[in-house]
DNA sequence: TGTTCTTACGGCGCACGTAACCATT
DNA sequence: AATGGTTACGTGCGCCGTAAGAACA
């Protein structure tokens, strides 16, 4: 009657694994404890929620994933929040950043936040952008450093994420990476629209997804790399795999094989902002406020 | 260890009633039910969220209910979510609309949806404001009607509502309602800046609130009024125990012992939005198709 | 002393596990 | 036949109610 976050976050891992008895096996029940769940669930409902055989989510399981997962995270957010509200101050900032977040600018900010706070403890990992919301809004982390493409002072897109803010930290120019041999390779600077056709990398550090949202269709993707190693999505750069869009910074200067070229239009920036929920009193807060700059 | 809304649900309703036993009482559970509750939402937490005598949320209590009041609601609506999804298409249209928001252009755009469909029946009902967002949100009504004050081209400002979509509908200019006799009763129009001292009718009609909002500080209440009745705002007015700020199209033209007088600064419109969901199939949607214009 | 929250304790129901059952490949 | 979801059934834990206890007025 009124839909148990539990049975909700079964009927979550089910759809996901399309499997009852994966998804048992992950949250400790046995098959016929997640067999009993749905369908309480979907007696509540009235509804079929999952097709059996394969598992896949009905029209209106479909619908209930799209609630479900959000409001299980603002769940978890508001627990996290409420225990932030009794956190003692700490000198320990837990940082949780995506790869390419941490650029020239939040390095610096940190270190002058560190010289302010000599007893500062930061303790950073690195994390896919899309648990990032999730990870600052449960407070296993403190602060969040998210990159992405953006229009310049556009804001990223992220996922929703509840109740969180979101400031900008920095915005730097974006180069094409390159082979070295490539046709293009000389130009003083490119326009996107151009490169359209061209076979371009798939990987975490330039999501392909995001370049059509920004720039429009196209942008077919050669080789997905899953990593979020720089030195390896240049590597595949240079051996002609396809193209990336990288901050300027994140390739060394004149090494490597490949050549960057920067992009003319459409105005695109690399941005890194900062993400925090209610920030738990001590050196968090501080530091957010150096960070922001 | 994962936040029951059940016992949300009874956290909020204690806090509601800054009492156990009224809880119990509204509930239908035993005072030492709630007791229970209340001690193992504590226990979970790890923190007091109720003072006891008088029964006052601590502030951890008043962070868990800034979240826990739009968590359920947003439960609730999911569950109507889903269960729209196997609706079956109706041609009853359930209309739930704050008082001022049924003008002139919402039943004309009414009449036209029902001379397009003439199997359309409407079942209309008046609610509050601040519930209207619940009730489209949950299911209890399929469309929302909701009228206020705002700058123009500006939405509504809705209390935080979930997944809904709001779209405008009319706007209209405003006018001042004062008694026949009032030294102002005469003038072609007023600038709200001159009224901030006044004395102003508190209504559900022309919320004070939202006036401070737009206006700035000032507009203190002479009396305040919980009906949402046209004619006793206008007697009330009329025998002097406030200005009110109405619709023009609301107050019947030369009748009554008011004068209004229209409103020349700031710009401010009284706007009508509409509110849904996602629609279910049949009368909701080509109405609101309608409603729109 | 009255009101109101808390604690102790017993019972009932519910949710899970075991195991048998069935369906689909 | 094997894999994997469902159904049957027994058990234990959790949650609620009754009733007695404690705190505050």
């Amino acid at each position: 009657m009124l839909m148990d976050p539990h049975l909700l976050t079964t009927f979550v891992t089910v759809a996901r694994h399309g499997s009852f008895s994966a998804a048992a096996a992950e949250l400790g029940y046995t098959q016929s404890a997640i067999s009993q769940q749905i369908a309480a669930l979907e007696a509540d409902l009235g509804l079929p929620l999952l097709s059996r055989r394969p598992v896949e989510p009905t029209p209106a399981g479909r619908r209930l994933l799209e609630h479900a997962e959000p409001l299980l995270l603002r769940l978890r957010a508001a627990r996290a929040d409420v225990l932030r509200t009794a956190a003692q101050p700490r000198h320990l900032l837990r940082l949780a950043a995506t790869p390419l977040a941490v650029n020239a600018v939040v390095s610096a900010r940190l270190a002058e936040a560190r010289a302010r706070q000599p007893r500062l403890e930061v303790r950073l990992r690195t994390c896919r952008a899309e648990d990032l919301a999730a990870v600052v809004a449960e407070g296993r982390a403190d602060l969040g450093l998210a990159d992405g493409l953006a229009a310049p002072s556009d804001p990223l897109r992220l996922p929703e994420s509840g109740p969180m803010t979101t400031t900008g930290v920095s915005e730097e120019d974006l180069v094409v990476v390159l082979p070295g041999g490539h046709p293009l390779a000389g130009r003083a600077s490119l326009r996107l629209a151009d490169l359209i056709d061209a076979r371009w990398l798939q990987s975490p550090l330039c999501p392909l997804a995001r370049l059509r949202d920004l720039v429009g269709d196209g942008f077919p993707a050669g080789l997905e790399y899953e990593g979020d190693d720089v030195h390896t999505v240049l590597a595949l750069a240079a051996a002609g795999h396809g193209l990336t869009l990288l901050p300027a910074s994140a390739v060394p200067a004149g090494g490597g094989q490949v050549c960057v070229v920067p992009v003319s239009a459409p105005r695109l920036v690399h941005r890194v902002e900062l993400l925090h929920a209610a920030l738990p009193a001590g050196a968090p807060s501080d530091v957010a406020a150096v960070l922001t700059g």
